[in-house]
DNA sequence: TGTATATTTGGCAATATAGCCAAATATACA
DNA sequence: TGTATATTTGGCTATATTGCCAAATATACA
């Protein structure tokens, strides 16, 4: 690894990368509206058991997402609400990306059909 | 790939993944606090030219950085400064997990010294 | 205790990412 | 045009990530 990068920007990368994943994605935004169980999660996103499980166990050691045992299960819920706040910005980074692809496209004469749904 | 996570979530993981590495999160803040080209930035970095270069691409194409080209180097600068927002989020976390690391150490009698400097 | 349900772990193969070197490309300027 | 400087690209190896299956573990409850 680079020299003269502060170990500070690995701690925080390692972050960043536990929330860029679809499911995780997924995961986290779900578990700002409410807890739930792997069951849950799973039954919602529609992979294996095991490969949920193991998002979760990504987010938990990024110390994203916090468990908590009931009954059989366990309930996974998030640690801190804020790490979705800037959703709203890579929103923009893809309208925008969109944007500039629309604008290329009109410039070399292409029509682009909008979606029928 | 699942099937019921929407195709939203992984364009949204492309651009976090892009933000999630130790020097592309430093290029980030550098371009924040100014325009830089890719031969100031990789005397910063201290890894090879073409690393950096790569990394700038990454950046580009998830649409974070824009280049533009003065003379005979191309200097890079931020789109959407909002991306920057989190990092205190993300500070945050690192900071909680850090002091569940010494709640533990604490249980298990263990003395933490603190560092020198 | 035995069985069903819930979750995690180990192991594996496929794929993606990172970083280096060498080479290609582009620009400035003598 | 020739040379130095700036940047990107191709190719390669090493490493990390992902997702599945099978098996292990834990819990509830009859």
């Amino acid at each position: 690894m680079e020299q003269k990068i502060h170990p500070q920007y690995e701690a925080r990368a390692n972050i960043i990368k536990a929330i860029g994943h679809p499911t995780r994605l997924f995961i986290l935004e779900e578990l700002h509206r409410q807890e739930r169980c792997v069951n849950e999660l799973t039954d919602m996103i529609g992979s294996d058991v095991s490969t949920v499980s193991k998002h979760l166990s990504v987010l938990k050691n990024a110390g994203l997402v916090h468990d908590e045992k009931r009954g059989a299960s366990i309930y996974y819920k998030l640690c801190c609400p804020c790490v979705l706040d800037f959703i709203g910005c890579i929103e923009t980074v893809l309208k925008t990306n969109v944007e500039k692809q629309m604008n290329i496209a009109q410039c070399c004469g292409i029509t682009i059909a909008k979606p029928e749904h």
